[in-house]
DNA sequence: AGCATATTCTACAAGACGTAGAATATTAGA
DNA sequence: TCTAATATTCTACGTCTTGTAGAATATGCT
């Protein structure tokens, strides 16, 4: 086992050498981190309070602790943090849409790595078991994908 | 804060309340994880040692490292145990394909309640980036559910 | 200065993973 | 059968992440 001054510390290195990314690309977040996003992605720019009352209706919680999390949530850059007059205000650093692809493609790059046509039939199915109507959406943006890269090919 | 015998409990009540798991369907595997399992994919059942011998290839490991790991998986189900003559082999549980399905199922569930429009995007770049030609297969893929689809709204 | 409110600090619990030595069980050979 | 080698399980630690929240501190206003 690697030690050092009689600590192992080969879980540190693995880390290391994994690039301290951890290998995994998860970054999707917690339950509380979640709602917490999403109280902001409604309401724009709040303070800890604010956030803290939108939580507060769904479930019992103390006020640090929301704040804790909005800390966390700035810290990896998910939150902005900004002062305005009396308090800080806290706004989400990507619209809905923008986070859904910086996580998803992530997550997607995994999952095409272990198996591309696994993935394709759960996505597809995924989609349907949502709304079939969504496949013709769906359809539409690969079409477009086409072109767009048949384009990028003659150029 | 919810209190018992001086213990916090909330944590553990919190998780409950989730039921357990997490609010997050994540059960994508750690790193050391997913070598054992891609060991196993390739070779079928493998007694703990070849296991251990295919990581250690890649890695500098001990034995009962992987072991431990295999144990786990076991445990979460996704390797199969079983005694040969002498020594226990393990299997995967699922295929690749199948496996990639059931982890991107849960995965695309939590990603299309965020935002379906990023998520299919972000899908759609995803492919198109890899490869392409993959893009034809997906929309076949999409066409072929979509027929599906109106054979059972018929039915 | 002093109170109220806002923010930060500090800490713990639990779970997931990686890590591996120690202990125990099992098997094959002398 | 006894024993050395091999296989398997037990136990345990470190670290990170997330939820949790009280204690301490800072800040604004009267």
């Amino acid at each position: 086992m690697v030690e050092v001054m009689g600590k192992n510390i080969a879980p540190a290195l693995a880390r290391l050498k994994r690039g301290k990314d951890d290998g995994r690309a998860h970054k999707s977040l917690g339950p509380l981190e979640q709602e917490i996003m999403n109280e902001l992605w409604k309401g724009g720019a709040l303070s800890g309070k604010e956030i803290f009352e939108g939580v507060r209706r769904v479930r019992n919680i103390a006020l640090t602790t929301v704040l804790t999390v909005v800390e966390r949530l700035h810290k990896k850059g998910f939150v902005t943090k900004s002062r305005s007059a009396t308090v800080y205000l806290f706004a989400p650093a990507y619209s809905r849409e923008e986070f859904a692809r910086k996580v998803s493609s992530e997550v997607l790059r995994e999952i095409f790595e272990l198996s591309a046509s696994g993935a394709f039939a759960s996505f597809v199915d995924a989609v349907a078991e949502r709304d079939p109507v969504e496949l013709d959406r769906l359809a539409k943006l690969i079409e477009k994908k086409k072109k767009e890269m048949k384009g990028r090919k003659a150029r």
